[in-house]
DNA sequence: ATGCCTCAGCTCCTGAGA
């Protein structure tokens, strides 16, 4: 079973390539962030013909997640249960009886902004509800934009990007924090290329240098830890014409 | 370098992204 998450930056730009995508890469699940639309532009139907139920949950202009799948999702919850929230940035549902939270986290903009501490009080409702859920579900996976790097080995240069936003002490505390949870970086129990990236700036030819972060992120749970025969970030539709600014990444699990 | 690119929208500039 594979599953996969992408944060899209606007679905009505990326529509063909994400069909594209799927057609190259049949994943069982795939989670997406920033659709930047309305639910009522949500193109339900072409995810149907390409054969994936959806759910959705989205927002003009900013933000805007869903969930693809196979076999339709259940138990659908949009949002933090318990977190006032005017943003659409979480998307839950049930599948092949594992939960999968595909999520949005907020960018935070720079540290002492209200932005970020934003980004800090969404830290701690998501935390206080994954408890709860994470009790309810053992096999679950948190996968999604974080827009927050472990450690320098997620930075292309970490020194330039010492306490700026995505990589100060403050977000890598909460991001440990789940895995003080019990969640596993999945893509850390392989071995990677070195300098493996998720995001690349459309500025300054980024990707072509390979000036990049890594902050998406496939998390799983202890339930699901010893299943997991691979995670990859897949560059390939970086290099497309008109990309996102992010590249999928894919997770295998025996299942 | 308060730049560089891309997207959405109160669209021919601005705010936000990361």
């Amino acid at each position: 079973m594979k599953l996969a998450t992408w944060n899209v930056n606007s679905l009505s730009v990326r529509l063909p390539q994400v069909l594209d995508w799927l057609q190259a890469n049949p994943v069982n699940v795939l989670v997406m962030q920033e659709l930047k639309m309305t639910d009522d532009k949500f193109p339900a139907d072409a995810f149907a013909q390409a054969g994936y139920a959806a759910q959705w949950f989205g927002q003009k202009t900013y933000n805007g997640v869903a969930l693809l799948s196979r076999t339709p999702a259940t138990d659908i919850v949009k949002n933090i249960p318990g977190f006032d929230d005017d943003m659409a940035r979480v998307i839950t549902g049930t599948v092949n009886e594992i939960r999968v939270i595909g999520a949005y986290f907020p960018n935070g903009q720079a540290p002492g902004t209200e932005k970020f501490e934003y980004k800090m009080e969404w830290l701690k409702g998501l935390r206080s509800w994954l408890k709860a859920e994470m009790a309810a579900h053992p096999k679950l996976m948190l996968m999604g934009d974080y827009n927050i790097t472990f450690d320098d080995a997620d930075v292309w240069d970490p020194e330039g990007m010492r306490d700026q936003i995505h990589c100060t002490d403050e977000e890598r505390y909460h991001l440990n924090a789940l895995v003080a949870m019990g969640l596993t970086d999945s893509h850390r129990l392989f071995a990677q290329p070195p300098k493996s990236y998720s995001w690349w700036d459309y500025r300054d030819y980024g990707f072509r240098r390979n000036r990049g972060m890594r902050i998406d992120h496939i998390l799983v749970s202890a339930a699901i830890k010893p299943l997991v025969q691979s995670c990859l970030i897949d560059k390939t539709p970086r290099k497309n014409e008109r990309p996102s600014d992010h590249a999928p990444v894919v997770i295998e699990i025996a299942a």
